[in-house]
DNA sequence: ATCGTTCATCGTAGATAGACGATAATACGG
DNA sequence: CCGTATTATCGTCTATCTACGATGAACGAT
């Protein structure tokens, strides 16, 4: 097969339930707002619900997904750029092809989130560990 | 107190757990992405989680909302007017103030949504109700 | 080496978002 | 009726989104 695995990069979604807990307000907030923004479009939540529910043997390379929506194989792309850059999937390489799926455990962590952030079980004097800056939204 | 009650119109949101399963893929998709949009941004997440965790007796006007965020009244109010658009808040008139709260399950709304639209449960075939028409994701 | 396939990126254009200060609208209190 | 307080809206500016066709880059096959 020579799958070569492209590195995936989160853009600060752990994509994991336990870390939650440990996010600032502040930090679930602009977590919450970004992956929100992922699902700010129906061709993007239409991507996503095409990659979730394909079994993990069948593959989703990007023509499948393009011939699926009424879009141009640019918008598309582009689509999937943003899905990319807010957390919710990856892409493999695989020959001429790219094999997209949705990261691991991405919607439970989405759902988590949702909780944590809207409901009150927020330390909200829990500063971000990196800086001590304040709120910005400097997305 | 005279509160005189301003209609919401919940852009198409029913709020309603119960109405989720009557929607078409299609509604779902634009459904979530609408109300993803709501929370596209920090400012508005923190809007949401604000008045989610009042407790109702507990007035939350505009005023409160703008001091505890870090932006100019007018910004905040325009975060305000995308919340109501999109279906989470709802606002009464109350004397020279408007007071703000989320609409009633909203969160639980969301959530049911995001599951249904995202996972596999989903009649792909069923059509909206009022027209026949192609995914053009007119919103 | 060259071709076709597949997908990302570029360039462009129009629409929308996001911020702000300034101004208008509304309600209440004198 | 006139000021104050509160909030929405307007006007403006910049930035991002969304769509498309065209082009480029990577790969397999011939």
């Amino acid at each position: 097969m020579a799958v070569k695995a492209e590195r995936f990069t989160c853009a600060g979604n752990p994509a994991n339930q336990e870390e939650i807990g440990r996010l600032s307000a502040e930090e679930c907030s602009k977590s919450l707002a970004r992956l929100s923004k992922g699902l700010a479009h129906p061709a993007r939540v239409e991507i996503v619900r095409m990659l979730e529910n394909k079994p993990p043997e069948e593959r989703c390379v990007c023509g499948d997904i393009v011939s699926a929506l009424p879009l141009a194989q640019s918008s598309v792309s582009q689509h999937l750029k943003v899905l990319k850059e807010t957390g919710w999937i990856q892409g493999e390489i695989d020959g001429p092809r790219v094999c997209y799926c949705t990261v691991e455990g991405i919607m439970g962590y989405y759902l988590a989130l949702v909780e944590r952030s809207l409901r009150g079980d927020l330390d909200m004097n829990r500063k971000p560990e990196t800086t001590g800056k304040e709120d910005d939204y400097g997305l």
